[in-house]
DNA sequence: CGGTAAGCTGACGGCATGACAGGACAAGTG
DNA sequence: CACTTGTCCTGTCATGCCGTCAGCTTACCG
């Protein structure tokens, strides 16, 4: 599947210059960690990474290019995020706490990814197709999962038939990543960590099943 | 309260420089709109205003301090927010409507200002104070009265005692503003903005009452 | 050891930034 | 009307980043 990992120029990457491209792809993700967006200039991440701006430019179009690949590198990993769902019930006190697990799992994964997760939301509501199928790509595992399961609880007759999966899902992921990124929001707001996470998981669990958890 | 307009050199400005100021704004709004936010640059803004970077430069630090300046407009009118929630009931069919017209008031709000509201979330999340509190004012009018009606509706017993209503408030708000942000990213989930509102007015139902509303 | 392709960098034109001094302009004054 | 005053705008300059290229160095291979 992944080709061979190629130059602006064309060239094949061979171990050397692998090494050199993955050192500037961990020194901009340092950067993005530590300074604005906006701010994060290619020389800087060359300084950082002990080469010149000259080499980070064959290696990527640009910082958006760059950033782009530390994304799919995360995307990737974001498949773990399916195992906070696959075969969790929604029924009684499992449901709490698949909805608890969830909601943990979730803003760990952010927390962790943050500052690439920022750029990428960014471009994603910028309307840049790259970064919001990348977006996609992220939340997917955790948005099917969900739909699947109001779906299911929908067949069941126990919601509404007007009630949209795709919609209910895609809202409470939003949800998720929103609140994770505006943490520092919420404590200055008066609303403790250790306090939001219960509340979170509740509104998880009403819109999937429509009810309160019984805990 | 608004003390009078000054350059960054300290003068006070005239009607004239205020005009300019002005139109420098609202070309800088419109860049926003058309063009990344990375993207943006003094000299593509100074040139669409038909003046020079120069005069940019006396009237704002940066680009950054520019936008603050229009995220301040906005946050002045976010309080025309409060008249979604002023007075409104979350009983029976009621509030079943303050639920949708709350969804439909914000988001055609977020929608008016994607283009700021994008770069405060951004600042916001990277952790600038002048941004997150900007995003705070703006957001606190429908938070506040969000949270009031779940303390109320606790008061009165019909919610749990460990419900936190800044909580919940805060979330709903962060998913209705989120959702708004990425509503590409829904339609290219197969989810239609008109399925969307409903659903999240149900959502927002749920989290403020605890009980699916009737319609 | 010589050939070849990968890897790196110095240097350059171009543009954005941010500061300043000086000129243009409007409004009031004698 | 000339003159003054304070606001307003811009030409210009030093600095620094961008993005590219030619050319040098390094590593590998027969």
């Amino acid at each position: 599947m992944t080709g061979q990992v190629r130059t602006v120029d064309g060239r094949v990457a061979g171990k050397r210059g692998q090494a050199t491209r993955q050192k500037l792809l961990d020194c901009l993700s340092e950067m993005l960690s530590s300074s604005p967006y906006r701010d994060v200039k290619v020389i800087d991440v060359a300084r950082r990474a002990g080469t010149s701006p000259a080499t980070f430019y064959q290696y990527f179009p640009d910082v958006e290019g760059a950033v782009l690949e530390l994304a799919e590198e995360m995307a990737a990993e974001s498949g773990a995020l399916t195992e906070l769902l696959e075969g969790r019930s929604w029924t009684g006190r499992a449901g709490w706490q698949t909805a608890q697990e969830l909601v943990d799992g979730f803003l760990e994964f952010w927390r962790r990814n943050d500052a690439i997760l920022r750029v990428v939301d960014l471009g994603a509501a910028e309307g840049d197709k790259r970064f919001y199928k990348l977006r996609m790509k992220i939340l997917n595992s955790v948005n099917s999962s969900l739909a699947a399961s109001v779906a299911e609880l929908q067949s069941k007759g126990r919601l509404d038939k007007d009630v949209n999966p795709g919609a209910i899902a895609g809202a409470l992921v939003a949800m998720l990543a929103a609140v994770a990124s505006h943490q520092k929001g919420f404590s200055s707001w008066g609303v403790k960590q250790a306090e939001l996470k219960p509340n979170l998981a509740l509104l998880v669990h009403l819109g999937v099943t429509g009810r309160k958890p019984t805990k």
